[in-house]
DNA sequence: ACAGGTTTTTGTATCGATCTAAATTTTAAT
DNA sequence: ATTAAAATTTAGATCGATACAAAAACCTGT
């Protein structure tokens, strides 16, 4: 065994009050920026504050004020740049309301998801944004609401929820694209596809069937492929090499269409001419590659700052009644 | 303003001991699994906790025990998926002994850095890995050691700092692809960087220059390029097009081979025969893309785990000496 | 100098768990 | 049946912050 931790305990309010000479409840209004402490008083507390290197606890205030700022984001896929670039939108919103973001990556597994949550209901977290991994049931999401913890589904929502949601026009997202393709003479046209058992996914599906459906097309290809650069190259090789190949690829997402790309460059067609390409998120590296993609745009960034404003609204009223915040996407034409 | 919360208030310890009919100390023995109560009375509680939806509160516990059963894990880059497979390494031996892992992507930023941290000290973390944002001083990682916090800086360290450290040799690695290269006859061999002012990057560039010296080479090419596939396409284009074009392309990790990979499929250029591209880390999809890449492989789990231990170790042993630990790497010859 | 109002500061109870040491019950041995 | 030892349970203090209500200090204008 080792010795004891040495004389250096951590500082408590306390100490700080002892050594700027107040009360520890003005100490406690001087951490919380409270307007009721004299300027003067305030700066001889903050001074014992740097003195002392006092470092908060969060614990002891959580549990006397029932607030953590503290909420959890749960993501699904945290390799791909989309999730990554809506982080960023997310924090922003919350940081600036005071509030640190805890994030998690189930990578669409079920327990690390329902392990994450749980833990932030013992850290008293005030929300979660969740974007729920794949086979999320319905009593789960139910189970969280009964426990009163602020929920916004983002992306994804569960069938038959009621919570908050935020997240695209798929539909309408894959119908613009659809649209553009048989209007430029496309008539063979491949949805590679996620194939998750997610809204997001069926949603997508539903528009490019209507489409086809309204202009009366036949059954077009879809084509299954997972959420990877590297198998959007394999599957694009196979349908390509197939005996008829489509003259145009409608992508889940961006990862998948840059995969795509790719694919095409290896046989050496050229993508934008022969064959075109249209992805989904147009995350930041679909504006810059070469060639550019052309991709339905959601506003990451935006879509995560209207989840994170909707989050703090939920907190603020815990009884309003859930909303769906559906925004519209928009089709970027570049090169593809 | 809504109503304010309905009856259901968090149940407590005190109501599980009320229903349970034992004492408050007692549930919270079971609650921590202690092998001293009594398996009928162990059960009568887990019962009443079942019933009462029972929520630990860990801010009341850390409170008491100084122990949060929490750690933060910090990386630099999560969208490269080295750093996820790390991080289940890591989360694996840390879940196993109780604990979780809370995650941030500093993005190279460290400001949100020094954020997380803080937040992470403030919610009484029990420890830190670490993998220093670009630019992390020497004085802020011994801050947080003045601090006693254990921390285990993992993949690079910052200069002159003294806490454990796990990472792989990575001199050694870039040697070993380096001496193949040369072995294979390359006289023009490029090195494809990602140029940060970081401990992995200086120490592969080390590597680097240490067998071409050895073997009285004359100064090959360093072409600066960030760690993204995008920028290695750039990077490679423009490498391949100059008038001296390399036959080797030596790349700071996974990620940029494989953009370095896609740029020659376009270029026309067949990989591993006429021009070899060697990367570093060994990441799932260099083994199943095609062609499969050549890579220094560094164990990226076990890398995670051997981390994992040290913190615990640190956790449990405060006052042993600062460790280094280096793990050596391996070449992994596939197709390129 | 003083009443009345405003601004600041403070004392004390409290949140929900764990710790400690002591009390109680059970078991085993004679 | 008695007693010592082992196993199990418990009371009460405590961790470090915040909430609340009350007290103190400070201003005014007369």
């Amino acid at each position: 065994m080792d010795t004891p931790a040495s004389t250096n305990l951590r500082a408590t309010l306390t100490d700080i009050a002892e050594l700027a000479q107040v009360s520890r409840s003005t100490v406690s209004l001087v951490l919380r920026d409270s307007p009721l402490v004299a300027e003067k008083t305030r700066a001889q507390v903050l001074e014992a504050i740097e003195k002392l290197d006092y470092v908060y606890n969060r614990g002891a205030a959580s549990m006397r004020s029932g607030r953590s700022n503290t909420i959890g984001l749960v993501v699904s896929e945290i390799t791909n740049p989309f999730y990554a670039e809506l982080t960023y939108g997310i924090e922003r919103v919350l940081e600036a309301a005071g509030l640190l973001t805890f994030l998690a990556n189930t990578n669409e597994d079920k327990t690390r998801q329902g392990r994450f949550i749980q833990r932030m209901r013992e850290q008293n977290a005030d929300g979660i944004i969740l974007s729920p991994a794949e086979g999320t049931s319905r009593r789960e999401i139910e189970e969280l609401q009964r426990s009163r913890l602020p929920v916004v589904q983002i992306l994804r929502q569960v069938a038959g929820t009621a919570t908050d949601y935020v997240g695209a026009n798929y539909r309408l997202g894959v119908e613009l694209a659809t649209e553009h393709l048989i209007e430029r003479g496309h008539k063979k046209i491949a949805f590679i596809g996620a194939m998750r058992q997610t809204s997001a996914s069926f949603e997508r599906l539903e528009g490019f069937h209507s489409v086809l459906n309204r202009r009366s097309f036949a059954p077009n290809r879809i084509m299954p492929c997972s959420s990877s650069r590297i198998d959007a190259v394999e599957a694009v090789i196979a349908l390509m090499r197939s005996i008829t190949p489509p003259t145009a690829l409608l992508c889940h997402n961006d990862m998948i269409a840059h995969g795509a790309l790719g694919a095409l460059a290896q046989l050496g067609i050229e993508a934008g001419r022969e064959v075109a390409v249209i992805g989904f998120d147009d995350v930041a590296e679909s504006a810059i590659s070469r060639p550019a993609l052309t991709t339905v745009a959601v506003g990451i960034k935006h879509l995560g700052e209207v989840a994170a404003d909707r989050l703090l609204r939920r907190i603020a009223h815990p009884n309003l009644p859930a909303e769906r915040i559906i925004l519209p996407p928009r089709l970027v034409i570049r090169a593809t």
